[in-house]
DNA sequence: GTGAAAGCGCTAACAC
DNA sequence: GTGTTAGCGCTTTCAC
C-alpha cells in the first residue's frame, strides 16, 4: 500500500495565506463575507498546496455527506442481462455529479443482504436513497422507509397503498401498451395476443392493463404469462400458437420477450409482419435493432428516468426547497416504427 | 426533509452500559481484550439504543473509509449498450460487500469529467480505485496514477509501458481468439476472416493478434476493422463479401458484431454454418442465444473478472499483506459450441 | 470582516 | 482489562 504523502490541512493553508482557519473555511465554501484581497490570497495558497478538503471532517460537523445511495434489488439475474440499469445509472450519475454528489451503489443479492442494506442506510452514510424495487413482495422498501431516509423509487412501487406519500418515477407503461395495441388494431389485426412479463412487477401488470384497456375482455387464451426473457418469450409463443394458431399479432411485454417470439415464429414458418405482426416494449437498442426483422417497439427514455429520479431526490434534500408531499412522476412513451409491425 | 432523530453516540452507549467510551469502542470493533460480562452489557446497550457508529468520525481518525471507487470511463455510449459492465459491477460489488466495503461509482462523460474524477480520487474519499479504461489515448489512467491511490485496472491498459508496475485483470483475449480460429480450421475452413473491434482498445488488438498467431500472414482483405456494434458488424460483413466472396468462415471480435454479420449473411442467402461458419466472442447470453442460429463463441467470465479485481485491490489495501509488486492477472476463456460453427 | 475557540463522534496511546 | 485523554480536520458561534 502506498504511503500517501501527508495531505495539507486547513491549518496549513491558513498559515501560508497568513489568515485564520475560519477565513480559509469561508473561502473554500464559497467565500461570502470575505474581502476580495483575502479571498485571492487564500485561493492562491489553496492552489499552491493542492489543498483538498477532508470530507470526513466536514461531514462530521455538517452531518451531510454529499452522497446518495442507489439500491438495486436483484431478485433475478435477468436484471443484469439487459442494459436497463446501466442506462438508468448513467442518468442518475449525470445529475448527481452535476450537483457535486457522489453515487454509492448498493447491489443486493437475496434476503440476507436486505438487513445489510437497511443498516447501511440507517447508519447515516448517505443523505438519501434511490431505490429500484421490482417485486410486490419485496421487504426492502419497508425497511428503507423505516430508516427514515429521503427516498425516491424507480418504478411505481407495488406495495404502495394508493401511492400516497411515495415519491417515484415511472414510465407510462399502461399508456404505452395501449398505443402498441392500437397500432396493431390500426394494421387491421384482430386476433392480438399479449405475452406478459412477470405479473408481480408493476411494469408488467401495467402493460397488461393497457392491453386490456384496448382489447376489453378478449379471449383469455390470447394472454400468456411470461418472464421478460428471450427463453420465456419462446415458450410463451409456442404455447400461444398451440392455443390460438390463428393469432395475427403479438404485443410482447418487452423486447427480449419479443426476440424469443420472433425466433419461434420464424422457426414455424410464419412471416413477420405479413402473417403475424409483433410489437415489443423498451426499445432496447442492441436487441430491437438486431432482431430479424427489426422490432417495432414502445420506447421509454430510461436515462431520463434516472436523471429525474436524482433531481427529485436532490430537490428534497435541499433545505431551501419548500416542503412538499412526495409524488409520482410518470414519463411518456413513444412508439418506434420498424419492420415487425 | 425528514428531521432525523438524534442518533445515539458512543458516549450514550457507554453511559447506559456503565463503562467508558473506549470499552464500547473496543466491543464495537470486535471486542478483543474485553471481558465477557462487559462485552455482553455493551452489546445489550448497543442493541437497546440502536447505536450505529458514525462513519465520518471513524474515518477522520482511522484515515480509512471502507470505500472503493469504481471508475468507468465512457468515451462511447456503446459501453452501455451491453451488459458487460453490469456483470463486472456485480462481481465487484459481491466481493466488496463481503468484506464490508462500499462501492462508489464514478461514471465519466467526456474530458471535463476527468479533472473532476481526478480531484475526487486525490481528495481521499476512498481507499482505492478500480478503473476501466478502454482506450489507448485515455488521459485518465495517468491522472489516477498521479493521485497516488492504490488502483487495479479492468482490462490490460494500453498505455502501459510493458505492463510494469500496473495491476490489472483481463481475459485471455489472444488465447481465446486463437482457440476460435483453430476451431474454424478444425472444421476444414480455409478462408477464415476476422471482423475486428476498435483497434485502439487492447481487447480488440489482442484478439486480432490471436487471429494472426494462427492464420499467419493471411490475405489482408480477410481482416476488416469494425467497432463492436451490430451495425458495424453488418457493414464489415458487407465489405468482406465484396472483397472476398469466397469466404467460408468468420471470426467476429464480439457477439454483437457477429449478430450483425449473421444478419447480412442471411440476407445474402448464405447458410450458416454450411456456407459460412461464424464464431463470436464474449458469450453475452441475451445476444449469443438469441441469434439465428445460436452463436458459437468464446466465453469470458466477466463477473469473475470483477470479483478478482476487487479481491486484488482489497488485498493491496490490507496493511497485513506483505508488499508485493502489482501484476496482471489473465483469466482463461472457453469456447462455447452452439450451432453457428 | 476576521479570528479564537468549542466541539462534531470516534480511535488509539498511555496510564492505572 | 479498563479508563483517561488527546487529537483527527473541519465548521460555526461568538467576540472583537
Amino acid at each position: 500500500m502506498t504511503e500517501t504523502a501527508q495531505r495539507p490541512t486547513l491549518e496549513a493553508v491558513a498559515a501560508r495565506a497568513g489568515v485564520s482557519r475560519a477565513t480559509v473555511s469561508r473561502v473554500v465554501n464559497g467565500g461570502d463575507g470575505v474581502r476580495e484581497p483575502l479571498v485571492e490570497r487564500v485561493r492562491r495558497a489553496v492552489e499552491e498546496l493542492g489543498y483538498v478538503p477532508n470530507q470526513a471532517a466536514r461531514s462530521l460537523v455538517t452531518r451531510r455527506h454529499g452522497a446518495v445511495a442507489v439500491v438495486i434489488a436483484e431478485p433475478e439475474t435477468r436484471v443484469f442481462a439487459d442494459p436497463f440499469f446501466a442506462l438508468q445509472l448513467r442518468g442518475i450519475s449525470k445529475e448527481l455529479t452535476a450537483q457535486d454528489n457522489q453515487l454509492v451503489l448498493l447491489l443486493t443479492e437475496g434476503r440476507d443482504d436486505h438487513t445489510r442494506v437497511a443498516r447501511y442506510l440507517a447508519g447515516g452514510h448517505v443523505d438519501g436513497a434511490l431505490v429500484f424495487s421490482l417485486h410486490l413482495d419485496d421487504p426492502l422498501p419497508g425497511l428503507i422507509r423505516g430508516a427514515g431516509l429521503p427516498t425516491v423509487f424507480g418504478g411505481r412501487p407495488g406495495w404502495s397503498d394508493g401511492d400516497a406519500g411515495v415519491a417515484y418515477v415511472d414510465s407510462d407503461n399502461r399508456g404505452g401498451a395501449r398505443e402498441a395495441v392500437r397500432h396493431l388494431l390500426g394494421l387491421g389485426r384482430t386476433r392480438i395476443a399479449h405475452l406478459t412479463g412477470p405479473l408481480d412487477q408493476t411494469s408488467a401488470a401495467d402493460r397488461l392493463d393497457g392491453y386490456r384497456d384496448v382489447m376489453g375482455e378478449a379471449d383469455p387464451r390470447l394472454v400468456v404469462e411470461s418472464d421478460f426473457t428471450p427463453g420465456g418469450g419462446e415458450r410463451a409463443m409456442r404455447a400461444l400458437l398451440d392455443r390460438r394458431p390463428d393469432v395475427d399479432a403479438v404485443f410482447a411485454a418487452n423486447d427480449l420477450t419479443a426476440s424469443g417470439a420472433l425466433r419461434v415464429l420464424r422457426e414455424q414458418g410464419r412471416r413477420v409482419p405479413e402473417d403475424v405482426a409483433v410489437v415489443g416494449f423498451d426499445d432496447m437498442l442492441p436487441v430491437a435493432e438486431a432482431t430479424d426483422p427489426p422490432l417495432t417497439t414502445v420506447r421509454q427514455d430510461i436515462e431520463e428516468m434516472g436523471r429525474i429520479m436524482a433531481r427529485l431526490l436532490l430537490r428534497r434534500l435541499d433545505p431551501r426547497t419548500p416542503e412538499e408531499p412526495p409524488a409520482g412522476v410518470v414519463l411518456p412513451t413513444t412508439l418506434v416504427h420498424r419492420a415487425s409491425a
